[in-house]
DNA sequence: ATTTATTGATTGACCAGTCAAACAATGGCT
DNA sequence: AGCCATTGTTTGACTGGTCAATCAATAAAT
């Protein structure tokens, strides 16, 4: 027994890769059981619903996003080594790869359907807002929830546009760009 | 006769309304027409199909956006002056309802899976980019590009962020964020 | 009379979700 | 060890509904 824990995580791998293959919200659960190699039945047994299995897909993605900041910033002690961590983090190739971009864009639009799918969101944002205001703040004073949201909207952006560039070069630029707009606000506040 | 252009105008506005009404791309040609007021065999009948359909409106939002920063573009002359006007015109109230911001998510969505609608984000990216180096060459010279990016990115980003605040105060916080990026990143050139 | 506008009815495919039944492992009980 | 009972695992078949797309037919305009 005890093959449950095994197959649900079978099923929430398939439905991120499917979500990003497809690039899609409208993946079956049959495309999705066919991936991960059983039956469509047994999705429904194990989830529910569709929209459980997609919301189960989006909290995973969530949490390893979420421990991989945890670790980043565990290896930091002062504010500007965390902020640096916390932003290489964001684009972790973990975190950056074709199918979760694509599944994160997709948990976007589902956040307006799904009042549990924009709780998940706002934990998110929530988390990366205050993880910013708490070592800027030491830095820049009360100055750092604007810096806050404007460091958090550019993470946002580009990451968006992973979700179309074909070629996988910029994943570090991506990173040196949030980098060099932390800089210029540091400097304009110091 | 003459009738044609008046009915795919208003199956282009119905599709935008309901996409953002569901904030969905799933939403069916029957609820658009019957929206719009005519049969769902209309809408087939001058569109083709649901792709076409969705792409006509996808090109209707990007159609009015450039003619917007068009306009605005024209009353300035001096670069900051364009540049200002540029921000806000990306922020103006046509295009920043909630149905439009939430159509443009979704067509975020939609360029995934069509060559068509990568296309036009594609002009889009293009346009939006050579706007803001255009102007930003002539105060920081070749470190136009590198701001030219985080500002786009930045724009998208908050952009995104309207798609799910229910209170629609931050209207023009949104256009203050960006403009606050851009001075720090002229004084980190100047 | 020919083209344009418009629709109701229909079709064929697809899909979420259900169900009953088959299959496997476990754990006593004797 | 052999034998039920229980519980967990897995599937094939089915259903009820939905939707994109088609078509034949009607009304209106030129």
């Amino acid at each position: 027994m005890n093959v449950q824990p095994q197959r649900r995580a079978e099923l929430i791998e398939a439905t991120i890769r499917e979500i990003g293959a497809a690039g899609s919200l409208s993946v079956t659960v049959g495309q999705v059981s066919k991936r991960a190699g059983v039956s469509s039945a047994l999705a429904f047994h194990y989830f529910g619903d569709k929209d459980r299995l997609f919301l189960a897909a989006m909290r995973h993605i969530l949490t390893v996003y979420g421990e991989e900041v945890r670790l980043a910033l565990a290896s930091a002690d002062c504010p500007r080594a965390r902020l640096e961590k916390l932003i290489h983090a964001s684009f972790s190739p973990t975190s950056c790869t074709r199918d979760v971009v694509a599944a994160w864009l997709n948990f976007y639009v589902l956040a307006h359907r799904s009042p549990d799918a924009r709780r998940l969101l706002v934990v998110y944002h929530r988390r990366l807002h205050s993880n910013l205001v708490h070592d800027l703040r030491p830095l820049v004073g009360d100055a750092a929830p604007g810096i806050a949201r404007r460091l958090a909207a550019l993470i946002d952006g580009i990451y968006l546009r992973f979700a179309h560039h074909t070629s996988d070069e910029p994943v570090d630029s991506a990173a040196a760009h949030v980098l060099a707009a932390l800089d210029n606000e540091l400097r304009a506040c110091g």
